[in-house]
DNA sequence: CTATTATTGTTAAAAAATTAGCAGCCTAAA
DNA sequence: TTTAGGCTGCTAATTTTTTAACAATAATAG
């Protein structure tokens, strides 16, 4: 596909594909070969003609009879979202939430991985938590350009994430996924995924308040 | 406001409407009484705009010269998106994730509390985990609708996430909060709300990449 | 060989969400 | 008093995302 389109992807898209290339390879893992859009939808509880139209936009034809190949699909859409690199990320705040979502990341993607771990308590720093070497922020500064870590998820205390936040962009870093309940100014050039919990479960509970 | 307009709220102004709250609780601990859309907007990372349009569609007004009224705004968004008697919510799947899902919730709000949790392994039943009485799944059935719990979080494995979103929707459950990696298909009248952390990070790598 | 069916690819329409623009108002200073 | 400045409330425009509609195409059955 022209590299050049792939910059105007729709963000929503960009997040199916990432989608539609997991639910690919367990079709994979069954032993299908083709897949048709309605099949795809209904997998990932879409419509078929929003599976064609991201399929379109990333400039893959599939065959009116067949359907669309799943592997070169897998292989197009990686492609795409993949950087040619491995990317490394780390993740600051090593509390609950931070070990439940190193582990369930731990060997999972080889191009996608969480190689390190910061955490403000002496008492964790310098030891191998949930398969990750974790330190003490204060070595912010020297491990993340050292690594070429570009990436952080965030799952600190609130208090703490104005200041660490600051840290990280002054140590170079690009993307922020952030976990915490303070929404974060990031400075131009760094890209910012926010995700609160309580949010969800607000508004989850007014819809059904609502319904009733 | 009119009741009847609440139901058709734009999701993604209830959203913000439960981040304008928690922000402005933050605000009122520091003895702040007013503020302006510009100021609620710089901290929720926002527009002036956008903040007063939310405002606008929940019909609560300000003043020219003071902005908004703190307390009132907070206590109107109250009326908007809480229910009248507290909501029960349940969780399924104590593994790393669930535990530290519940544990960030243990305590921290009356409206809406997690109260039960579901766990398939028989060691995890009948203990209190995470400061919840924790379940074996097979009693879904008995335990949900007699608790009156309508809204349940899903962190378990993705083999056993279609089967158990089953039994939660026979045990009458209305809203769902998935966090497993399995889109779920939900019947006629129950909500759903996904999220996916690998998603979220392949987006977030992917436009960190882009941007190079 | 032709008609039928089921699918894709694409353009156009619709819906949802954001942003812009500005009238009107309050305050305070001149 | 009058004027200037800064803010809200709203309508309209824009942008983004989803959905609809349908021509084109391949396979299949008759």
């Amino acid at each position: 596909m022209d590299p050049q389109k792939s910059k105007d992807l729709p963000g929503k898209t960009i997040e199916r594909l990432s989608q539609y290339r997991r639910i690919l390879f367990n079709s994979i893992n069954e032993g299908k070969v083709n897949v048709y859009s309605h099949e795809l939808a209904r997998m990932m509880n879409l419509t078929p003609v929003q599976v064609r139209r991201d399929l379109m936009l990333i400039g893959y034809s599939g065959s009116q009879s067949k359907g669309y190949v799943i592997k070169d699909l897998i292989s197009l859409i990686g492609k795409i979202i993949d950087s040619d690199e491995p990317q490394k990320v780390a993740i600051v705040g090593m509390g609950n939430l931070g070990r439940a979502i190193t582990s369930y990341f731990s060997g999972k993607r080889e191009r996608l991985s969480i190689v390190a771990a910061f955490d403000n308590d002496m008492q964790k720093a310098n030891r191998i938590i949930a398969g990750v070497p974790c330190h003490h922020v204060n070595k912010l500064n020297e491990i993340l350009p050292a690594e070429g870590i570009k990436i952080a998820i965030l799952t600190l205390a609130p208090e703490a994430t104005n200041e660490v936040a600051k840290m990280l962009f002054d140590a170079g870093i690009k993307g922020i996924l952030n976990y915490t309940s303070v929404p974060l100014t990031v400075p131009e050039g760094v890209f910012l995924e926010e995700y609160d919990i309580v949010t969800s479960l607000e508004k989850l509970a007014f819809l059904v308040k609502q319904d009733m």
